[in-house]
DNA sequence: TTTAAAAACTAATTAGCGTTAGTTTTGCAG
DNA sequence: CTGCAAAACTAACGCTAATTAGTTTTTAAA
């Protein structure tokens, strides 16, 4: 059969992995065999070994980029001197785009994580709840200037990050609804609410 | 071994299902085994087949009975005589009591259907299809009574949805925060903003 | 054109899956 | 107590999974 196309600049395993993201997404990890994969980058299964160590491996690699991209996004941001509404605008507005541009990676690693291996599910847990801390950190000091309501941070948190996940729906609908449309709805019900 | 413990007019079928929804939440459909199962009914595999037709037949039996009790209470009070706001207000109670009350039923409904087989995922989707719906058009007649902001319906409901699904995250955190503050909090923030 | 590494292939191993068949045990109605 | 249906058991079937071993083909530099 023919050998695995690369991408300008692209190595084999990345091909490998971007195809698994895609059929993790449709199929679910523990529902998608290494055959399915194999078919998909256009290969028989036991080839894909010469370029990966295993298929837990490539959940690793997909999961663990999708985190550490957040988690450099929201260091940078949370460094940066801007009112803690703007902060919070630019993460809202980040995770939408991240959303139209890596979703199937996205998705596999929102949904997928809990078949991660230990060391690395308690890893990624660790990067989940270091990304969840600095949110609701960046929340309590807007509750504290005043910028924003007097909720409970943590309720807040857990409401942007479920509505921004909820995007998923959205990929389904793109062509109803367009990424402005959409970032300026979100933005307004997640931050001045439903309510005239 | 032991025969299956029967709760006061419960089925064994129904015990079955029951613990099927735990162990789907815990390991997912695809990594479940029905020897998994078996274990925690306290029962040998084969013998769980006296009572359920198959490993799917599960899923089914807890997609649709989480699919049709939404459905009742949205069309139960779409008929209803009160304000939109009233309505929305109490569809989000309706959903924090669920995932404080059905929480494994609905997380498996919400996270597994995809391995519902056919007709079964068709019928599933109509369902989910339906109430969303039906929530757009309550959301449409708010903004068109002005109740409610200008703001797509669909990125509303889209955006209200994944919302109270977020409370997975709550049911790890329930000793920290009270049934009560989080649906207050969630109202606030969903209806009137985080911006004070 | 030779050669050596990279990467494909086929074949096979081991393990676990859902489920069925056939048999034994259990518990209640008479 | 007896008998019969319900529900448990053990054993096994047919599949499919991830992965390994061993071999051949491809690619590209010398």
């Amino acid at each position: 059969m023919a050998k695995i196309k690369t991408e300008n600049k692209g190595t084999k395993k990345a091909v490998i992995v971007q195809h698994a993201a895609m059929l993790f997404k449709s199929k679910s990890y523990s529902a998608s065999s290494m055959r399915d994969l194999a078919e998909r980058v256009g290969v028989e299964a036991p080839s894909l070994y010469n370029h990966i160590g295993s298929k837990s491996e490539l959940l690793q690699s997909i999961c663990f980029s999708v985190g550490n991209t957040f988690i450099n996004q929201i260091e940078q941001i949370a460094n940066s001197e801007h009112s803690i509404v703007y902060k919070l605008e630019t993460i809202i507005r980040f995770h939408i785009s991240m959303m139209a541009e890596n979703f199937d990676e996205i998705y596999v690693a929102n949904h997928e994580w809990k078949h991660l291996k230990e060391p690395y599910l308690s890893d990624f847990l660790n990067i989940r709840r270091n990304y969840e801390k600095r949110l609701v950190q960046l929340i309590t000091a807007g509750v504290e200037n005043k910028e924003l309501q007097p909720i409970n941070p943590y309720v807040a948190v857990l409401t942007i990050l479920s509505a921004v996940r909820g995007l998923e729906f959205w990929q389904r609908n793109k062509r109803n609804i367009s990424k402005q449309e959409l970032e300026n709805d979100m933005l307004t019900l997640l931050l001045r609410g439903i309510i005239k």
